[in-house]
This record gives C-alpha cells, structure tokens and sequence, in this order.
DNA sequence: CGAGTTTGACCCGCGC
DNA sequence: GCGCGGGTCAAACTCG
C-alpha cells in the first residue's frame, strides 16, 4: 500500500482534543482504509544508545520530551529476562490453597523444593549477570496521535504486565512478540500531558518476518510511507545506516530497498513530510 | 481448548 | 538498610 492510497493531511486539517503544542511530523490519514485507527500522526522517534540507555539524536524536535518515559540513565544493569524463566513453574509456585491439601510432610517437601528452586534461578541468574556484561537491546520510542492504545504494527503481540505510572493517570502495558524465540518487546503508555499521544517504546529485533505484513495493515502501511521521512530525517543527523538498520530490525523497512534522496531535496524545514512527498501525493479537502 | 489478558506478587536497581 | 518505582512472572481468568 502507498501514502498515497492511505492518504495524508496535514496537521491542521485536524482538530484532535486540546492539544496545542507545535509539530512538524507527519499527520497520517487512515480514513479511507478499512481499519479502524481513523488517524494517527507520528510526532516522533526517539532512539536509545544500547550502552548508555541514552536518546540518540539528541537534536531531534520531540515536542514534549518529557513524554518519554525514559529517564537518563548511566550505565546500568539491563535485567536480562530472555529465556531466563523459570525451569519448573508448577513447582516455583507457592498456592495456599494447594499447600492446605497437603500433610505437613509433603508440605515441607514442597516448600524445600520451591525454595530450591528459587534458589537454583536466583543463583545461575547471579552467576549470569556476574559473568556477563548486559547489553541492551536497541530501543525506539515512537510518539503518535492515536486514539487507540495498542497500534497495530503488523506483529503479534501478548501483554505480559501492565503498570500505574508515577504521576500519570495511564498505566504502562508491557507487551512481547508472541513469535517463539523472538524476543522483542514494547512498551504502550498515553502521555500525561497530552492524552492524546501514544508513547510506544520497542526494544529489540524481530529475528522473523511480520506476519500481516503484506495484507492490507494500518501500521504497517504507515511505516512504510512514514519510513522515507524517517530516513529523511536521519540522513540529516548523519545516522542513516544506524537507523535504517535499526528499523529495517523492527520490520518497518527493508534496506534493501531504502534510498535516500538528494540532501538538495530537504529544506531547511525538513520535518515536514510535505518537504519529502511529492505534493500532488497529499489528499486535499 | 488454546491464545491472550489481568493482576497481585516478586525482583532488582537506585537514591536517600 | 530501607523505601520506591520500573519491569517481569505466572496463576487465574476471559474469550473466540
């Protein structure tokens, strides 16, 4: 599917709850399609150094950068959670429901194991984070306008924890990609200044291809026509091959097949996704 | 019945 | 050491 066929206005074409804060990102129109989004605009994307959990592209116009839930952080710990569970679920469970049925015997027996267990991961998880050095996965945070939590990238997702944020009305839904031995996860949450806005954080690569991917699939249309002002913006940081293989990672583009125009063609207002979409290609009301 | 969600408990890092 | 907050787990639950 193309821009054009998905439709694109510009921002002031819409009226979205009170928000008014200024924004040169794109404004993506899905009325057209079968979906449901209705709209969504991206507002922007914020990437984070593996290392240091820093926003790369320091420069980059988020409108609110408070809005992203990452803090600043120095070098720190990444829990390194990927194929650490548990080895014995049913036993590293403590019921007290089941624990009653039991005599005192095998009660013993089964709280010793439990706490076995438990020891036995807390330990290779202390002998694996003495042994190694943690490194996390690369993280992008996508802000758009959206007036559903959960956007449809083309990727099957399970939530797996949901969280009340410190000073936000809006809980934090923590989802994982349902493919096995894939082990990319993102983070949904609104923005407390603007409910309006989506702040959704991903985290890793996709180590398979998107399973929608090719049908008819909002998001997945949208990255495709928003990843030319994507690469657009980051050939301007001087980050293309970072970010190209950062999103090629994420499903959103193939670098195969990603070209980047003539630094003549961007303005000096190159936010705008007017300045990299042929004009003619914008639906006009 | 399997896949996905909910939710309370737990773990861990960090700041004080 | 302690409390707080973020992140994850996993049993129970819901839904198709």
């Amino acid at each position: 599917m193309t821009m054009m066929m998905m439709g694109v206005k510009k921002k002031e074409d819409y009226a979205i709850g009170s928000s008014s804060f200024h924004c040169n990102y794109p404004f993506l129109d899905f009325s057209d399609d079968k979906g449901s989004l209705g709209f969504m605009e991206l507002l922007g994307v914020q990437e984070y150094s593996p290392l240091l959990d820093l926003p790369l592209g320091s420069n980059m116009e988020v409108p609110q950068t408070s809005d992203l839930k990452e803090p600043p952080q120095t070098k720190k710990d990444w829990p390194e959670v990927t194929n650490q569970q548990p080895a014995t679920p049913n036993s590293s469970s403590i019921s007290s429901a089941s624990s009653e049925a039991l005599n005192d015997e095998q009660k013993n027996r089964t709280v010793d194991q439990t706490h076995d267990e438990h020891k036995k991961t807390k330990e290779q998880l202390k002998a694996k984070k003495t042994n190694q050095k943690r490194q996390r996965e690369p993280r992008f945070a996508f802000m758009t306008k959206s007036e559903v939590d959960h956007l449809e990238d083309g990727y099957r997702w399970r939530k797996y924890g949901q969280k009340a944020v410190k000073n936000s009305p809006f809980p934090r839904s923590y989802y994982r990609c349902t493919s096995v031995s894939c082990n990319v996860k993102k983070r949904v949450e609104r923005s407390f200044s603007d409910p309006s806005i989506v702040v959704t954080t991903y985290e890793g690569q996709h180590t398979h291809p998107s399973p929608v991917m090719g049908r008819s699939n909002n998001f997945g249309s949208l990255m495709s026509g928003s990843e030319n002002y994507i690469s657009q913006y980051y050939q301007q940081h001087h980050q293309q091959q970072l970010h190209v293989d950062a999103l090629s990672s994420l499903g959103f583009l193939s670098p195969k097949n990603v070209t980047f125009p003539q630094q003549t063609a961007l303005s000096s207002d190159y936010g705008r996704l007017q300045d990299v979409v042929p004009s003619h290609m914008f639906k006009q009301d």
